[in-house]
DNA sequence: CGGGTATCTGCAACAGAGTTGCAGGTACCA
DNA sequence: TGGTACCTGCAACTCTGTTGCAGATACCCG
């Protein structure tokens, strides 16, 4: 099960699975089945995802439902994943994409709740009153998603 | 305890009570004093109110705790408070002022989950994909306010 | 100014999302 | 190839918000 051994740079070849196993030792834990899977199920989707569709596309490999919770709540904390509240006030995962960390744009869509993160151009960091310390940046658009809007209505 | 009678126009010398009373029957509804209470609250406030928040601020005043749900939901459906979920996933009442509607800002602290109103100057609207509806901006600073990066660190 | 009624309120019970404590299992270091 | 610190799973709990229903009341109308 165990392939040929891979150096620390980042090889064009390596599997997403190897790939996320290795972003989690680097953050000084243990690569376990758990973490694996759901770092890497997050780096490849499209949307920031529920707890509940985590469950959902883990299929037959799901995790116990607390574990799932402590594995992303490990990812916050180490800055592998990033968390927010959506519009029905659940939380949300999206696999932390390296750089762009400080500025972020979501689309959240009032129809299905999802969240889906945009390319667009970080805002410009405005003016905070005295004494307020800013650690990130985020444009939030709401509205309906091309699903919601055009599909039922 | 009851002043004068105070006609229909905005007087200046209206008190607040009766100008949220005023508020609340234009919207269609009896002006009962759950209602004008927390509606009165929340336009005096200088952040968004948790549930719990709301239900401390009103002391002897309190409400049943579903009563204040409804009455909220109820200000939200009328378009006279916005709801948002704060950092840590609770919904957090704001009282709508007038017109600035479609764009605003808000500050997320997270160390202590409230939410400050800025008036910060409203983003310019990107690009969406294909098909998406965009019905409200919001730009959405998170960091730490004065009291929690101060006081406590 | 008083009565009728649709609208509100409060109580109780429930549901969804996330958390905590603890016993047992396992990835990784040596 | 062990040993051990770190993970996992189970059970029980908390917090936030919702639903159903019976009783109360703001407001319209006379």
């Amino acid at each position: 099960m165990k392939p040929a051994i891979i150096r620390n740079g980042e090889q064009p070849g390596e599997s997403e699975t190897e790939r996320a196993a290795r972003l989690i030792r680097r953050a000084g834990a243990r690569a376990t089945p758990a973490r694996v899977r759901v770092l890497r199920l997050l780096r490849s989707a499209p949307t920031a995802l529920s707890h509940h569709e985590i469950e959902q596309s883990l299929g037959d490999l799901a995790l116990d439902r607390v574990t799932l919770y402590r594995v992303l709540d490990w990812l916050v904390a180490t800055g592998l994943a990033h968390r927010n509240a959506d519009t029905r006030r659940t939380f949300r995962f999206s696999a932390a994409s390296g750089s762009e960390h400080s500025a972020h744009s979501h689309f959240r869509c009032d129809g299905c709740g999802r969240v889906f993160c945009l390319d667009a151009a970080p805002p410009p960091p405005p003016r905070l009153p005295e004494g307020f310390l800013l650690s990130r940046i985020e444009l939030d658009l709401r509205g309906r998603c091309a699903q919601c809007a055009g599909g039922a209505q």
